[in-house]
DNA sequence: GAACTACGTGCGTCGTGAATG
DNA sequence: ACATTCACGACGCACGTAGTT
């Protein structure tokens, strides 16, 4: 009886409700809703009460419709429950509500070529003002992703060949820190557990490693390659337990040290007595690892925070900005690193 | 010159552009974009070659507005990157992703009352067609939150008191796996390092612990309240140390039990030998903690996944389910647990 | 002039009904 | 009769202009 279209969708009471409820115009609920000042107090009020009573709500999609910008930005994550995924993606999200902005998401499950494009006009077609890409693999330049033009973008952790802004950890910094503790402390050399292969991150942390060693004149050990997870640091460790001259060992990621540590452990070596470990991250858990881990803390906050501020600026500015931002680490020493036993 | 009003909006080409480029009205472009039958061949092929030629996306604003459907679901949520949160969040963001919707994400920071009130109406005015509600905290019945009458609600992790709809882990089940299986291997009683006050599982992890030993006529030790923390684990850690009666633990979550571990190293008691720990989650780096980590497992996919089928479910009827779904646990052993030495 | 009302317009899309071939 | 296409209007909101108290 009440229904007027054959499918009932459900809308919500519109402008037009409250302001029959209320006794004035659309027009004065529409500055009411906005806060706009030329409005009388008591019939504010009045207007106020009378949305409570039907239960109105705006319906963005109109605002949107009308002003042309959704108040969203969109995020195309791999890897969700990643560590550093999560912890960015956090900080992304406060940054971005604090500005009183909607995030939607776009998760990419997998590394396909095709799956990420497609996420990508996907994404565009959906109602944000801009994208922020948190993907950590190469899959980017491989195939040149076409992105809507005038649509802003700001890319973390990738290359900075791109032509949007990129917002990342020092990777190269860190890894420095890291090796250079180690060396410091009197260790010949040092042993490096990469990241997977397509990893930017894991690539710098490398480049980094292998830069500093050579700096310093040392002989550059072959680089194990992992996957971040502490299994594949776990394997790479039950080998490096059996060669003795193994002292010092840098893991790009404080997971991986952690498969490295149980490895060692049993394999009957102590840590840091006849190895010292290194972790790449610092997460909670760190200084609870047995023993309490070595590592390089960096800011996934500040790089998210980062992130949303140029995002932001590009679409306030409707341009296309490239600036790139390296955000610090630091080193934190614990207890898994001390001088070799020689 | 060419722009139409001083507010210089980004809008992308119309369907209109597209039909005056193509020749046809807008009705054709519309029914060329919602694939739909009735268009001749060669025009579709015009239309289409209009639409890439002028950059044509679709406004997904004016879809919503038409439609009355956002194809967009909420999801409210606390302490982004908690592991079990991000876990459970990832599985939520795929199961969406999968029917082709959107979702947004609205943070809440931290725990104010105040605040999650702001976020719900907050978000209430966002454009989504349902909300996934992802606290673990008690926040919820405090203050009676209002939602907006007739949108979908779906709470995870929470108390069947609302509603809605609820999905959780069996708390009680995996609590009483861990408590049993100490129980089993011949310890005489399992103290237990609970989780914050206010989180609904940790307090039927909690209430199960000590029913389980109640039905074994077990004398119940006091309760050690945690904060879920690895930090908070290895303080109560360093008392139980101390405490040579306490063979058993049963710590509500990984992280909790990893600090307790660090404690017991520390002070010089082993594990399992002098004491048996069994933690909560399974998180990939259980297995690799020193010793590994014997745990229950739960299916964070699983809760997510439900939980997006039951919002569905919701939106396609209207209706107001209040079903409650309790997805099993699975004890895992490892070796953090063993005989009582005696 | 402050605080409003009344009315009209346009944002982009898509269902309806009518018109074309 | 039929397949294809077109013109019109409405979704809810935000503004502008003109008029009222």
């Amino acid at each position: 009886m009440t229904r007027r279209s054959p499918d009932a969708r459900r809308r919500g009471p519109s402008m037009a409700d409250v302001a029959r409820e209320a006794g004035v115009s659309g027009q004065t609920v529409s500055r009411v809703a906005n806060g706009k000042t030329n409005v009388d107090d008591a019939t504010r009020e009045r207007v106020l009460a009378a949305m409570r009573s039907v239960g109105y709500r705006p319906n963005s999609a109109a605002r949107a419709l009308r002003n042309g910008q959704f108040r969203s930005i969109g995020a195309i994550i791999s890897a969700l429950p990643t560590f550093g995924n999560s912890r960015t993606l956090s900080a992304v999200a406060s940054a971005v509500a604090a500005e009183g902005l909607t995030i939607a998401l776009m998760p990419v499950t997998q590394s396909t070529q095709s799956e990420v494009t497609g996420a990508f006009s996907w994404l565009s077609e959906q109602a944000v003002d801009g994208i922020i890409i948190l993907i950590e693999q190469h899959q980017l330049d491989e195939n040149e992703i076409e992105l809507p033009k005038g649509l802003p973008v700001v890319v973390i952790g990738a290359d900075a060949r791109h032509e949007h802004p990129v917002v990342d950890t020092n990777q190269a910094e860190g890894a420095a820190f890291a090796t250079n503790h180690l060396l410091d402390l009197g260790h010949r050399t040092v042993w490096h557990i990469a990241g997977p292969p397509l990893s930017y991150a894991a690539e710098r942390r490398q480049r980094s490693w292998r830069a500093t060693l050579e700096r310093a004149g040392r002989e550059t050990p072959p680089v194990l390659t992992g996957d971040w997870s502490a299994n594949s640091g776990y394997c790479h460790g039950l080998r490096l337990a059996e060669d003795p001259s193994v002292t010092a060992v840098f893991a790009a990621n404080d997971q991986m040290a952690l498969g490295l540590m149980r490895a060692l452990h049993e394999k009957g070596r102590t840590v840091p007595g006849d190895v010292s470990v290194v972790g790449f991250d610092d997460m909670e858990e760190a200084a609870h690892f047995w023993p309490p881990l070595t590592t390089v803390r960096q800011s996934f906050e500040a790089v998210g925070r980062n992130a949303v501020t140029a995002l932001l600026a590009e679409i306030a500015n409707n341009s296309q900005g490239t600036a790139v931002v390296e955000v610090p680490t630091e080193l934190v020493v614990r207890s898994s690193t001390a001088a070799p036993a020689g």
